[in-house]
DNA sequence: CGGATGCCTTGACCGAGATCAAGTGGATGA
DNA sequence: TCATCCACTTGATCTCGGTCAAGGCATCCG
């Protein structure tokens, strides 16, 4: 097996994403709870988490690292349908069957729990389902925000998009903030952008040109971005440019 | 006004969505409190419900008709994100402000709860909150799927993926099931169907003559359609094809 | 060193779906 | 009975993004 199994080698406590993740709202006896149950898991990039139809054995959090959850039909096309960052979680507490493909994306920390455990605990918990609960409503937001990329944006509109969606997600995980330039590596490839924008990786390529070409972003190589102006690059996204970042 | 405020005039035990909806789990005083706190409220078709933006004072579930999530970019260009039917939950507990329009495409009926005591309610009711968090779930699945269907299906599989799709939930509603020929009528115009698939109305009508022509659908009138053969769609449609069906 | 390999870019061309425009048919109402 | 309106259909043309193809540029490895 190329993964490595961690005992829990690190206090909730001092975890990363303990703010954020599905425990945020845990008290000291629930974190212990949890704890308890809770392993560590990595995987390398590129590798398959979860096989769409696969039985989930386990449900967890995103401790660094990105992962992708994709759909694939018959013939081979391919729609990312979630990008899953530090504090995401991962799995469906309640169903059995795996309905996406997940993937790393680079390589990646998840803090599992077994599935039957974590489903006991959350009936008897309410912190834990009453976050989770808020999670899943953020998802469908985030969901639905794309269906609007996804079918009514033009190509250059849906780059701008996903670049300023990224710059948001990484200013609220790092101390930079949203003032001045913002500067990034961007997680993905140009097919796994294409795949999130249900374009092809040739328009991907093309629309970056275009974009750095007209000033819009600054590229050195081909994953170091540097965005001067977030408003001009919110305006070519198509959004309102009038602030209400809720990342 | 133009909208109608019934005290309510039938008790859950004989309430048409009982079974599915946000109360499906409730206990006999779960219901209760519910019932105590709950109002109908009826709306034209056309009507908007919740403008975008609007602090949301209700959440609620629908009854009768069907409603749409709808998007709107500056310029006008509008997505469609979700389709509220009979038993889907309206309202986002936990949030003040709507993220979405919400639009009566057919006449309706809606079951409120003022959102402040639903909350409350929520906080000490596990059933509620469990069940809304299932039909969360569910509903970011289907968002997902819908975003396969934005981000990499043809004008003509994104028609035949819509109207499989009412259809098998047309069957779920009625005692139909879903053997032999399926009836049913569309409840949106063209233009809504655009709206929902990323599509022009004159795209979607000319795929609607070539399905037509094609012997996958009949129409008689505009929006009358019988399925001869379920099968045949989902071929069209790109899906898989054996069964599987989740409603 | 030289050949692979993976990721990306760029060009030429094509076609699905958008756009623009005209027309149909049924319902409504004066 | 006729004008109006609305939802829809159909045709002609255009264009954005897909497809096919070639090449660039790191990195890896023999």
């Amino acid at each position: 097996m190329n993964f490595q199994i961690h005992t829990d080698h690190s206090k909730c406590g001092d975890c990363p994403i303990r703010h954020r993740a599905v425990c945020a709202h845990c008290d000291q006896d629930e974190l212990e709870a949890l704890e308890e149950i809770k392993y560590y898991r990595s995987f390398e990039a590129g590798q398959t988490i979860i096989w769409s139809g696969d039985q989930m054995s386990f449900v967890g959090s995103m401790v660094s690292g990105i992962a992708s959850l994709t759909q694939t039909m018959e013939d081979g096309r391919t729609q990312m349908v979630g990008l899953l960052l530090p504090s995401d979680f991962v799995g469906r507490p309640g169903r059995d069957f795996a309905p996406y493909d997940v993937v790393a994306t680079t390589d990646i920390v998840m803090c599992c729990f077994r599935k039957k455990p974590f489903e006991e605990l959350m009936a008897h918990t309410p912190h834990i389902a009453q976050r989770l609960l808020q999670m899943t409503l953020d998802e469908l937001d985030a969901a639905r925000e794309w269906m609007l990329v996804l079918g009514r944006k033009t190509a250059r509109e849906k780059i701008a998009s996903l670049l300023s969606i990224i710059a948001r997600r990484d200013a609220s995980l790092t101390k930079g903030g949203m003032s001045g330039p913002m500067v990034f590596d961007l997680p993905l490839t140009r097919e796994a952008m294409a795949d999130y924008l249900g374009l092809t990786l040739e328009t991907v390529s093309r629309q970056m040109s275009a974009l750095k070409r007209d000033g819009v972003i600054l590229l050195e190589g081909k994953r170091h971005v540097t965005i001067p102006d977030m408003g001009r690059l919110m305006e070519e996204a198509g959004d309102d440019t009038d602030g209400g970042f809720l990342v």
